[in-house]
RNA sequence: GCCGGGUUGGCGGAAUGGUAGACGCGACGGUCUCAAAAACCGUUGUCCGCAAGGGCGUGCGGGUUCGACUCCCGCACCCGGCACCA
């Protein structure tokens, strides 16, 4: 019930007003094509002013279920920036698009029958509602999906280049397989083997050819999810050996799949780190995955079989301490190694009880084969067994053991290792189980006892030809692998932990492959007039699944199952033949691995991107820099799949010559993410949050029961979930906006809290009072002269936001500007010299009521291209200064002192100051500090 | 185990080696109101004190310095990543 005397102000600043204002400005921004970015050339191409700045968002996957606060946080801090650096007068490219494809999409698909694009389509245009609500300044000609058979175009055509092309070693760059071709052809270069090119047949020379693409098919082992009915890449998979999505187990198997070679970028991926803006976090993972580490491979002879086991160490400063030799449990060598009979006087403890060593070594393999991941983590005991074969240590001829142990790891290095106990945990602790010899050759600290990995010299390091007794780590290793390659037992190298990407997937909703297979089912390149193959209707979306442990069943993709779409005639060249299509479609990653040249060139229909589009939106700024997006704002979860995939494309393509920059993101900013508190009742179930009564005594009650209180992540599961759209509807997207830029650093995580966006509200509308009069609405603004407080204030504001939005220090700019506002609230300043640069200033942060009170100003152009208020350096400096007087380091006293005081006359004051003669209570003093005409420290 | 990041009031957080706790939430007191809400004003690290003022205080223990949240050494705990990678 309200009766006319309870009406409140008609023009105050609420929920309603706030968004009767936003969704009009909304509208002029779209009328106006206000953040329109004009391009050098093309369809975009207009007239360009000021610098370019490129920044992008991860950008989202269009889920059903909508935004919640947490997601815009990201999206608001780079709108923040865009508009700074418009009013700065930079030419600011954002733009917005969706990553469509996807394994959501398609389990929705398959629950309803419904095809995934129909659902997704409907969630992206539910997600730009709630997005255009926040007034995101994007460039709206500039969106699109992944899914867009324009933009999938370019991801196939991408796929082709990479497919046509290989890494030249020499040149450290990728090439076109043309240039390869005409080598051979030439005879510039002849085939590994040493075969000439003319005496090849075609079938040999594709298999030649196709074993360096940097895609393709090979038979080898993959990470197979029957749960999921897919292989998975390496990054797909968790520690404990189950899928990334959907938490089933995954098995190694060999299947016939594609890959990226992503291994020949190694080292450049490494390196070009040190010339990205990124925080260290993420680079210290990337490298962390790509692992490389330096070593040497030291070939060891055998007795009685004509292959050497090569061995990868990091220490090869150890080898005189090599006391016996394992193999993987999958070595390619184990058949060979293993002997007919053990050798006489083989210990009981090496045979495993067991009559033969192959029956041991068969026993032992299967043993091994059969543990998963999580099996071989939780139990690290090391077990092995002996092979029956002796190999021989090429620095002193010593006859060594060799065994196999799944201790070592097939997919690293060479799958064998020299064994050094003394100076290798993992060596000594099995040496200790199967009673190997010890030989220490590094002298370790008086007393110490087990593996010694540290530094120290080198001891019983020597033969008649070499001698490292003495020496440190780094010069015995550099010895040791001269002695080595001069005799042509080994060689410096260096290893990798990464794997090449696997990049096919049995999966729907993904993109096909521009691939098909002739006759003798090698892999051939659509031409681009074909380009793109879009996905046939099938029947059913998902692939066959299987129990989740079913590790021996075999994959299946949805598009095998439409067999007048796998085979086609086509005319390739040579007549029209029969093909059967590639049936696997790619990760989801691929979208997200090149799409930020897209937003540079969004409707280029015979380029992926024009050149001059890119190098300006993109190309260095500066010769030797690496170019890229100048800002991209994410969270870390993509550390190592998307930001490593998409630094690997962006790379092969600059090799190519499509562009100019050798990275795709110059900047990188994590933000953290928005936690929230979530309720689980006596079961340990979640209950909706936002039905949760808290009490004064601090304990909370759901439905009449006691409920305790956790913290994380947003979302649907832990039924916590705030939406924007609340929030819009009860205090209006500045507020929401000012609230999420105001909570704290944009890199750290932080509780959300209904209650406290209530001060971002109050804030705003202190801002609103201050010009605009709540009853009748008019303009309280005059054009009073600023008093010296007002404009020191003022300028220190200008100042310190400017500098606060550059270094996205979004909570503090904030802050700033309630102290500015609290300020002209209090002494009641409504003089137009201090309220244009205030709105000015928020323009950024609430752009929508900036806009409104920027044209209530009289001012008829929006302000997103009006200049950002500059500092007058003249007004930073007060008329006065509080001088702190400290007595041994205890501040005893304040002064009040004009900023150009001497250090005599301010030395005087402080020794004046009352309380500060109390505290100096007549001891001499021995010495004073003076940072006039800040302090002054009293030393007695 | 290794690598990276962190620990400041009741809560979120602020502090180029120079007044610790800006700004906000909450709480408490007040103005307005018949009352309440909203809004506005004031107080709010903690202890002693009527006050002036003083003691203590940035995870813990040391150190450097006139002065340390900040720099150095050691430790604890929390978060993230990697992990039998030779």
């Amino acid at each position: 019930m309200t009766t006319p005397d309870q009406t409140p102000a008609s023009y105050r600043y609420t929920s309603t007003l706030a968004g009767d204002i936003e969704r009009r400005w909304q509208d002029r921004w779209d009328a106006e094509g206000t953040f329109e970015a004009p391009n050098p050339v093309g369809d975009l191409a207009g007239e360009i002013t000021g610098e370019k700045y490129f920044i992008m968002d991860m950008f989202p996957y269009p889920s059903g279920a909508g935004l919640h606060v947490g997601h815009p946080l990201g999206y608001i801090a780079t709108d923040v920036v865009g508009r700074y650096r418009r009013m700065r007068g930079d030419n600011v490219l954002h733009a917005l698009g969706y990553d469509a494809f996807g394994l959501p999409a398609e389990i929705h698909a398959v629950q309803t029958g419904e095809h995934p694009r129909t659902n997704t389509v409907a969630n992206i245009a539910n997600m730009r509602r709630q997005l255009r609500r926040l007034g995101l300044a994007h460039d709206p000609r500039r969106s699109f999906a992944t899914i867009d058979p324009d933009f999938v175009r370019w991801t196939q055509w991408i796929f082709l280049q990479i497919f046509e092309a290989w890494y030249d070693e020499e040149q450290g760059r990728a090439r076109p397989i043309s240039e390869l071709r005409a080598d051979y052809e030439s005879g510039r270069r002849t085939a590994p083997d040493g075969a000439a090119w003319a005496e090849l047949g075609p079938f040999e020379r594709s298999i030649l050819i196709d074993s360096v693409r940097l895609a393709y098919v090979d038979e080898s082992p993959v990470n197979w999810c029957p749960g999921l009915g897919t292989v998975l890449a390496n990054e797909e998979v968790t520690a404990e050996g189950r899928s990334e999505r959907g938490n089933f187990p995954v098995f190694p198997r060999n299947l016939r799949q594609w890959k990226m070679r992503i291994t020949a970028y190694s080292d450049r991926l490494i390196d070009d780190l040190e010339r990205v803006d990124w925080p260290d976090s993420v680079k210290n993972m990337q490298r962390n995955w790509i692992g490389r580490s330096h070593g040497a491979r030291v070939s060891f002879r055998v007795e009685g079989v004509a292959a050497p086991i090569d061995v990868f160490t990091t220490r090869p400063d150890t080898l005189f301490g090599a006391t016996y030799a394992v193999l993987a449990p999958e070595h390619a060598l184990v058949d060979e190694l293993t002997t007919e009979e053990w050798p006489e006087d083989t210990p009981r403890l090496w045979t495993n009880g067991v009559a033969t060593p192959a029956e041991a070594v068969a026993a032992y393999r299967a043993m091994a084969a059969a543990k998963t991941d999580l099996e071989r983590q939780e139990n690290r005991d090391k077990t092995g067994v002996f092979t029956g074969s002796f190999a021989i240590n090429p620095v002193n001829d010593t006859r060594i053991p060799v065994f196999i142990a799944d201790y070592v790891l097939t997919g690293y290095g060479t799958g064998a290792i020299m064994a050094v106990p003394a100076q290798d945990e993992r060596d000594f602790e099995f040496a200790e189980s199967y009673d190997l010899p010890i030989i220490r050759t590094v002298q370790p600290p008086e007393g110490f006892e087990g593996a010694y990995t540290g530094e120290g010299a080198a001891i019983n390091s020597a033969n008649a030809e070499v001698s490292l007794d003495g020496l440190g780590i780094a010069e015995a290793k550099e010895a040791i692998i001269t002695w080595l390659q001069q005799r042509g037992a080994g060689e410096g190298t260096t290893t990798y932990r990464l794997r090449d990407w696997l990049f096919s997937r049995q999966r729907y909703w993904g993109e096909p492959f521009p691939i098909v297979y002739d006759e003798l089912d090698q892999p051939i390149a659509l031409p681009d007039s074909m380009l793109p193959v879009e996905l046939p209707e099938v029947p059913d979306y998902s692939p066959k699944t299987y129990a989740p442990d079913d590790a021996g069943s075999e994959p299946e993709p949805p598009l095998a199952r439409v067999p007048e779409w796998v085979n086609v005639q086509l005319d390739l060249g040579d007549g029209p033949r029969t093909y059967r299509r590639e049936t696997n479609t790619m990760p989801n990653w691929a979208g997200s691995s090149w799409y930020e040249l897209r937003y540079a060139d969004p409707h280029n229909t015979d380029r992926l991107v024009d050149p001059d589009n890119e190098r300006y939106w993109l190309g260095p700024r500066k010769p030797g820099e690496t170019g890229g997006v100048d800002l991209y704002v994410g969270g870390v979860e993509h550390a190592v799949l998307h930001l490593l995939y998409a630094r690997f494309w962006h790379k092969v393509l600059f090799d190519l010559g499509h562009v100019s920059s050798e990275e795709p993101f110059h900047k990188l900013f994590n933000q953290g993410y928005i936690q929230a508190e979530a309720f689980t009742d006596s079961r340990g179930v979640y209950v909706e949050a936002d039905q949760v009564e808290k009490r004064d005594d601090g304990t909370f009650w759901f439905d009449g029961s006691s409920v305790s209180r956790e913290y994380g992540k947003m979302g649907k599961s832990l039924k916590n979930a705030v939406t924007p759209d609340e929030m819009y509807e009860a205090y209006g997207a500045d507020t929401l906006r000012v609230y999420e830029m105001a909570m704290g650093p944009l890199d750290v995580s932080r509780p959300w809290e209904t209650r406290a966006v209530i001060g971002a509200q109050r804030f705003l509308q202190r801002v609103w009072r201050l010009l605009v009069d709540e009853d009748s609405g008019d303009l309280l603004v005059d054009d009073a002269d600023l008093d010296a407080a007002t404009l020191h204030v003022l300028h220190v504001t200008i100042d310190g936001v400017g500098g606060d939005l550059e270094g996205m220090r979004f909570n503090t700019a904030v802050a700033k500007l309630i102290e500015l506002t609290n300020h002209l609230t209090k002494d009641g300043v409504r003089s137009r010299a201090a309220v244009e640069p205030l709105v000015l200033m928020l323009a950024p942060l609430a752009p929508h009521l900036a806009e409104e009170l920027w044209s209530r100003l009289g001012h008829e152009e929006s302000l997103t291209h009006a200049p950002f208020p500059v500092a007058d350096p003249a007004h930073l400096a007060s008329a006065s200064v509080t001088c702190v007087v400290q007595v041994l380091g205890k501040v005893r006293g304040k002064i009040e002192v004009s900023p150009g005081i001497t250090d005599e006359e301010l030395t005087a004051l402080a020794l004046a100051e009352p309380n500060v003669v109390r505290s100096i209570d007549g001891r001499e003093i021995r010495k004073i500090i003076v940072r006039a005409p800040k302090l002054v420290s009293v030393v007695v």
